[in-house]
DNA sequence: CTTCTGACA
DNA sequence: TGTCAGTA
């Protein structure tokens, strides 16, 4: 398929898609006429990589773990620098911080609803 | 009409 | 990321 449906298939914008190839994140193939060929494995790949870059992982770091997601088996170890094996880590550490700054913030507007709800509900009762 | 590259904001 | 240009 080419750019615009993975765009749709994706929700990705054309112009992010064509950043990602910049990153070294896919590799379409290239059809006679210079358009970007895109295989149906190329949709999740998209999708697990919106996710990695929404989680906050840099691209150059999703790079060395995308063949991870790809294959376990495919994992280069030997490239596993000890400077990316120490970039992962903060990074776990920092995931594991915002989650919990997000059960809180989460719980916190679950109570604002539940207060919301039982006010509403006393007005009903008394009318 | 769709995509491409490069560039600027 | 959006968008504009000038093509293929």
């Amino acid at each position: 398929m080419r750019i615009g449906e993975l765009a749709e298939r994706t929700g990705t914008a054309r112009r992010l898609l064509r950043y990602y190839e910049e990153q070294g994140l896919i590799k379409p193939t290239r059809a006679p006429n210079g358009y970007r060929e895109y295989d149906e494995s190329t949709v999740d790949r998209v999708v697990q990589i919106k996710g990695l870059l929404g989680a906050g992982l840099p691209t150059r770091i999703i790079k060395q773990i995308l063949p991870c997601l790809d294959d376990p088996r495919g994992i280069q170890f030997d490239r596993a620098t000890q400077e990316t094996l120490e970039l992962l880590e903060r990074e776990r550490e920092s995931m594991t911080g915002r989650i919990q700054c997000l059960t809180r913030n989460r719980d916190a507007i679950g109570e604002y609803l539940e207060a919301v709800r039982a006010a509403t509900e006393a007005r009903r009762s008394r009318r």
